[in-house]
DNA sequence: AACGATACCGGTAACGTTTCCGGTAACGTT
DNA sequence: AACGTTACCGGAAACGTTACCGGTATCGTT
C-alpha cells in the first residue's frame, strides 16, 4: 500500500478552517479592502498553519492581471540573451511582477520559430500579461496581450522593440580600423533573419566607401552569431589569397571563433591581425588579449524592453515604438596600427 | 473608440467552428483515441484557421499531467546556475517536456529562500509536475510533487539531489599544489550553507594533514562564491604577514576575484602566486592565465537531475537518492612549481 | 433477427479562484 | 424614530479545460 499523494491545501480548506467565505480569504490574499483587521490576522493565521499558497492555474483563470510578464529566449547556450535576461531579471526585481522565462532551443533548427509562437500564445492566453521575446525567429504573434521584441527581425515593425544603434556601432569599429591604417577588413556577417545583423553589415559597407575603399565582396562571409560559425568564417577569410590585415566580427562570438582560426593558421593577435568585436558580453574582457569590441549595453536593453512592456500592460503608451539603445567603442588590446 | 481587446479564441469556438462538441475537440488536443480521422482533420484545421491555443492555466486546472517541469534557480547573474539550466535545457528538449524558468534573485538577500519557496508551490500546485532547485537556500518545500536538489544545502537529505564528488575534487586540487612544492595554501571558501562547500574545506584540509602540513586558521577566509567576496578573502590572504604561495578557490568566480586582487598588488600569476579553481565554467578556459581548475562537468548535474525528476513524476524509483557526479583536474596555466 | 462488441461522440461535473452582487449590522444624522 | 451611510462579509456564477460516464450507430457473429 503506497502512500497517498498528499492533499493541496486549497482556499476552501483556509476559509473552513478560519471559520469565513472562500471570498474573505481571496480577499486577504489580495489585500483588499473590507476586511476586518481581526479577521485579518486570523485567516493570515490559519494561511502559514496550513501552508497555503493559492493555485497560479486557477487564479489566472479567474482574474484578469496576474502581475507576471514572460520572457521567450532563443537558446540558453548563448551570451546574448543570457545577458538580456539578466537586465530583464533585475528589472523586474525592482517593480511588483514575477517573471517566468521560456527557452526555444537552438534557434537554428526549424522548429523554433513554432516553438516561438506557441510559447507566446500559451503564456499570453493565462499566466502573463504580457511576453518579451528576445531576437525573435517567427514574422507574427496571434495574441492580445502586449508584446515587446528585443533585437527584432528585419520584416518587423508590427511589435515595439527595442534595438541598438547597430549602423553607427558598426561605423564605430571599421572607422577605428581604418583609422589604424587598415585598408583590407574582413567581415563576419550575423543571423541573416535579424535586423541587427542586417544593420552591421550596413555599417560596414558604408564606413568603407566613406573612406574611399573599394568593397571586395570575398572579404564578407556569412555567419550566424555563433562561435562556430565564426570559426569557419575566419578559417574562410585567412586562407583568401591576398587575406585580410583586421576582421570586424558582427559580435563577439563570432570574433571568439576568430581567435581560434588565428591560433590555428599561427597568427597572432593583435601582431599579426586585429579584431574588433560587437555587443561586449563579458567574456570580451576575460579574453586574451582582452577584445576591442562594440558595447551595446546589453542589460540595458533587457530592462528597456521590461519597462516598455509594464507600461503597456498598465494601460500606458509608448512615446517611441522603438527605442534605440546607444553603442560605443571599448578599446582593449586586440587592434594595432599597421603601416 | 478605442479598439476592443481581440476576443481569446477558446475551445468552445472550435467546438462551434467545427461543428463538434468541446470534448472531441479537447481528443484532437490530447491525441486521444475515439475519434475518426475525418473528424480529426476537420477540427484540427480548425484550429488552424483560428489560430486557437489551448489556455494551459485552464487544462493544468483539470489534467493531472503536464508535461512541464520548473526549474528554480537562484540569480541569472551567477554562471553555475546558468550552466546548469543550459543542461536541463538540453535534456528537457531530449524529451517530451517543457521547462519553466522562475529566478529567485540575489541569493544573498534574506528574501531569497521565501521566494523559493512560493515559487516551489507556485508551480507544483499548478502548472508543472515537478521542479529542480538549484543550490537552494530554502532547507523544506511543503509540496506533493517531486523536487530534485542540483547541489544541496548541508542540512539536507529529504530531496533527491545531484552533487558532485566535492571532496575528492578538493583533494585532487590541493594534492596537485603540494605536488608543485606549495606549503602554504590558502583557501576561499564557498556558501557555508551548501554542503558542496563544506565538503570542499572537508578535501582541502584532508589533503594539507595527509601530507603532514599543520592547518593554519589565517589561511582559511569565508566567501561566498562570488567574484566579490573573492576579491575581498583574496585581498586579505595577500596582506597576511606571511602571505601563502598559492590559493585554492572554492569556486571559479572566487578565483577571478583572486586575480584582480594579485593584480592589485602588483603579483604575477602563475610567478608569484598559483591559483586553483573549482567548476571548471566556460571562462575558466578565455582568462589570462588560463585557470587551472576542477571540472565537475555541470551540465551534465543538470541533464542528470532532469532525468531523475522525470523518472520521479512518471512513477518510476530511483536506485540512488543521491547522484554523485565525477571531478576531474584540468591543468591550464595558473599554476608553477616552487623550489 | 437478435445480440454483443466496437467505434465514435456528447453532456455534465468538476478543478480553485476571483468577481459580482447583494445582505446584515452598527453607527451617525436628522 | 427613521433613514442613510459605512464596514464587513457571503453566495453564486463564471473562467476554459479535461475526466467520467453514458449514448448511438455500425458491423460482425450466431
Amino acid at each position: 500500500m503506497q502512500s497517498q499523494p498528499k492533499r493541496i491545501v486549497t482556499i476552501n480548506d483556509v476559509a473552513r478552517a478560519a471559520g469565513v467565505s472562500v471570498t474573505t480569504v481571496s480577499r486577504v490574499l489580495n489585500d483588499k479592502d473590507d476586511v476586518a483587521f481581526d479577521t485579518y490576522q486570523r485567516v493570515q493565521k490559519v494561511i502559514d498553519e496550513l501552508g497555503y499558497t493559492s493555485n497560479l492555474a486557477a487564479r489566472s483563470m479567474r482574474s484578469t492581471k496576474m502581475n507576471v510578464i514572460g520572457l521567450i529566449m532563443p537558446d540558453a547556450g548563448e551570451p546574448f540573451p543570457i545577458e538580456v535576461l539578466k537586465g530583464v531579471n533585475s528589472a523586474v526585481a525592482e517593480l511588483d511582477y514575477d517573471l517566468i522565462i521560456y527557452t526555444c532551443g537552438d534557434i537554428r533548427k526549424h522548429y523554433a520559430a513554432d516553438r516561438e509562437k506557441k510559447f507566446v500564445s500559451l503564456l499570453t492566453n493565462s499566466i502573463t500579461d504580457g511576453v518579451i521575446v528576445i531576437t525573435p525567429a517567427a514574422k507574427h504573434f496571434s495574441t492580445h496581450a502586449p508584446i515587446v521584441a528585443v533585437d527584432p527581425n528585419s520584416g518587423n515593425t508590427e511589435y515595439p522593440a527595442v534595438i541598438s544603434t547597430n549602423k553607427e556601432g558598426a561605423m564605430l569599429a571599421v572607422d577605428y580600423l581604418i583609422a589604424q591604417g587598415h585598408r583590407r577588413i574582413g567581415f563576419i556577417s550575423g543571423r541573416s533573419d535579424l535586423k541587427s545583423a542586417e544593420r552591421r553589415l550596413r555599417g560596414y559597407q558604408e564606413s568603407l566607401t566613406r573612406a574611399g575603399i573599394l568593397l571586395d565582396q570575398s572579404l564578407i562571409v556569412q555567419g550566424d552569431f555563433t562561435a562556430e560559425a565564426g570559426l569557419n568564417c575566419a578559417r574562410q577569410l585567412l586562407n583568401l589569397p591576398q587575406p585580410p590585415t583586421a576582421i570586424f566580427a558582427a559580435n563577439d562570438q563570432s570574433a571568439f571563433g576568430a581567435y581560434q582560426a588565428a591560433k590555428e593558421v599561427g597568427l597572432s593577435i593583435p601582431e599579426d591581425l586585429s579584431l574588433v568585436g560587437f555587443d561586449n558580453i563579458p567574456d570580451a574582457a576575460l579574453v586574451y588579449p582582452g577584445l576591442t569590441t562594440i558595447d551595446q549595453s546589453i542589460r540595458e536593453m533587457g530592462k528597456m524592453a521590461t519597462e516598455m512592456l509594464i507600461k503597456l500592460i498598465e494601460g500606458g503608451s509608448l512615446e517611441k515604438k522603438v527605442v534605440k539603445t546607444s553603442t560605443r567603442l571599448v578599446i582593449r588590446e586586440s587592434c594595432k596600427a599597421i603601416n
